[in-house]
DNA sequence: CAGCGCTACCACACCCC
DNA sequence: GGTGTGGTAGCG
């Protein structure tokens, strides 16, 4: 009895002093249990830019989401948190039920599609072969615009159909490859669409959703050079430029291989009988919310899943589950960093002086910086290029030509003119730096140079840099053996590489105690609208034991 | 008290034949 | 009638 008791007595002091070495804290902290794990981050807004910019104050790689949370007018409150915080307490599907992805302005991002059509105005079409068709011709685009490989095995795909709507959304899972932002993916599919516009915009044609024959191709009668006529209300010059301009290298990519493509597939009929596009093009605005894998809209109980017809397939891992692998490939800015990244972009307005130095049809395989290009040694050659003399001359910025393969160097202050035999005075000049045939050459911006199309010599690069990078493609062939060896792709610039867009490979999934406590704001309203957004939108759910909303 | 970013559409002014 | 502009309902 007397041991028990001393036994008791050691257990208790031992307990003290572990309490005195490691006092509980004052404030009341509420965060996942486990003490090494990252802090909970967990904070709600109802102003979007207000999550954005406490996003911007945030260390750890967090993420802004849409919650709706009135059944009718969809008003969206906004939630910060992390992608894997979000899925611990979303995987569950009693709360969160109509949570969006924001799609955050000038981020990188992955190419996607919202795709839809109503059926019983469509009562011929076949969904599931629309994709595939769909699927195949986007493959055929990344091909000839950017030189990426993919197929589609490379494309998530969900379904959110009702015996009303035939609804998928696409997002596409490329290998190294990402878009500047969604603004350039949504310039992109309508580059790659252009054919399809054609279609509806022939009045004569009357076409119905029967008679879709995918041997009839309008476009393929429909000279290029007709030019763009359909839209009669538009004012946007700068698209129908770009229109003009990708016809015309649609007409020369494919001319010799191919004819246009043969879209009409795409064509459905809306519930008042107008003709449209299979492919909405209304989602690819700035801070798009695109709504997540498993949620649903609000009032409806139609959620996304992986469609029968999918045929993306995470790689299986072990710490994480296969539906979290799903959840971070729907996830369209998730895009995973690495330092063989392309950024591929797709301007509208076209880059006038590009076109004219480089003489350059479309602007759409380029990737830019300043300082530092993503051939750090190629950027030391040029540097000891322009120091000479005494001049110190400097990189003011730098664009990639991914086709030719080219490095164009704008110079600061070095102004040696190999066409006149000496320095500019008032213009600056360029190093092109030609990676494919391994020389470099000089041109400038002098009007008068401009005009006779000057370009110097060409020298050859020195070994050091060409064995540079022939070691460097040598990596690449032996980390990516799926590599379209017709491209070379540069590095990421190490300036504009961002941590945001990586994902923590912790996983919490496991070894979590059974104490969780979600963190709001001291805005009781708002704390109200979250609970509401946990709870479902009728708000009958019962609140899972293990949640416990905190209002500080 | 409280969403956001558009576009299609309309009304109207102005211009020119 | 053609074209530009400005405001807004309503879509995604």
């Amino acid at each position: 009895m007397k041991r028990k008791w001393e036994a008791r007595l050691k257990q208790i002091e031992e307990r003290a002093s572990h309490y005195e070495r490691e006092p509980l804290s004052l404030v009341y902290r509420p965060r996942l249990s486990k003490p090494e794990e990252p802090p909970s981050i967990w904070k709600l807004f109802h102003r979007q830019t207000q999550a954005f910019n406490f996003v911007k104050s945030c260390k750890e790689d967090v993420h802004v989401f849409a919650l709706e949370y009135k059944v009718g007018d969809g008003q969206r409150i906004y939630l910060v948190t992390t992608y894997t915080q979000l899925w611990f307490y979303y995987k569950s599907r009693r709360n969160l039920l109509h949570c969006y992805e924001v799609i955050p302005e000038n981020a990188v991002c992955k190419l996607y599609f919202d795709l839809e059509f109503n059926r019983l105005a469509n009562p011929g079409a076949d969904g599931k072969k629309m994709v595939a068709l769909l699927i195949e011709h986007v493959c055929k685009a990344l091909q000839q615009f950017y030189r990426v490989r993919c197929s589609a095995e490379d494309v998530l795909n969900l379904d959110s159909s009702t015996n009303e709507k035939f609804s998928r959304h696409l997002i596409f899972q490329l290998h190294d490859v990402v878009f500047k932002d969604n603004i350039h993916v949504g310039n992109f599919v309508r580059k790659m669409l252009e054919p399809a516009f054609h279609l509806i915009a022939s009045e004569d044609d009357d076409m119905t959703p029967e008679t879709m024959g995918h041997e009839f191709s309008h476009f393929s009668e429909t000279p290029v050079k007709q030019g763009i006529s359909f839209s009669k209300k538009s004012t946007d010059k700068d698209m129908e430029e770009s229109w003009t301009t990708n016809s015309k290298k649609l007409e020369r990519l494919g001319s010799a291989k191919q004819s246009s493509p043969d879209l009409s597939f795409l064509i459905v009929m809306n519930n008042v009988g107008e003709k449209h596009l299979f492919v909405d093009l209304g989602v690819y605005t700035r801070n798009r919310n695109f709504r997540l894998y498993k949620s649903s809209k609000i009032g409806k109980y139609v959620p996304l899943e992986v469609a029968e017809d999918n045929k993306f397939y995470p790689v299986q891992s072990e710490n994480i589950s296969k539906e979290n692998q799903y959840f971070l490939s729907s996830l369209v800015s998730n895009v995973r960093f690495s330092d063989t990244l392309r950024i591929l972009t797709c301007d509208i307005s076209q880059n006038k002086q590009r076109v004219e130095n480089f003489n350059h049809t479309s602007t759409s395989e380029t990737i830019e910086g300043f300082q530092c290009s993503p051939y750090p040694e190629i950027d030391q050659f040029v540097l000891l290029l322009v120091n000479k003399n005494g001049i110190k001359g400097g990189i003011r910025r730098w664009n990639y030509f991914f086709p030719e393969e080219l490095l164009v160097y704008d110079i600061c202050k070095y102004r040696w003119c190999e066409n006149i035999g000496r320095a500019h005075k008032s213009n600056n000049i360029m190093i092109l730096v030609d990676l494919k045939n391994e020389v470099w050459y000089q041109k400038c911006h002098d009007p008068i140079c401009k005009a006779e199309n000057f370009k110097s010599d060409c020298f050859p690069l020195p070994a050091e840099v060409r064995l540079l990078f022939l070691l460097k493609e040598e990596e690449e062939f032996t980390t990516d053996e799926t590599r379209d060896n017709e491209t070379k792709n540069p590095h990421e610039p190490s300036s504009s590489a961002s941590s945001k867009g990586t994902f923590s490979d912790a996983d919490w999934d496991n070894g979590i105690d059974d104490a969780y406590i979600l963190e709001a704001t001291e805005d009781a309203e708002l704390a109200e609208a979250a609970e509401n957004s946990l709870l479902g939108y009728n708000g009958i759910d019962e609140i899972p034991d293990e949640l416990i909303i905190e209002v500080l």
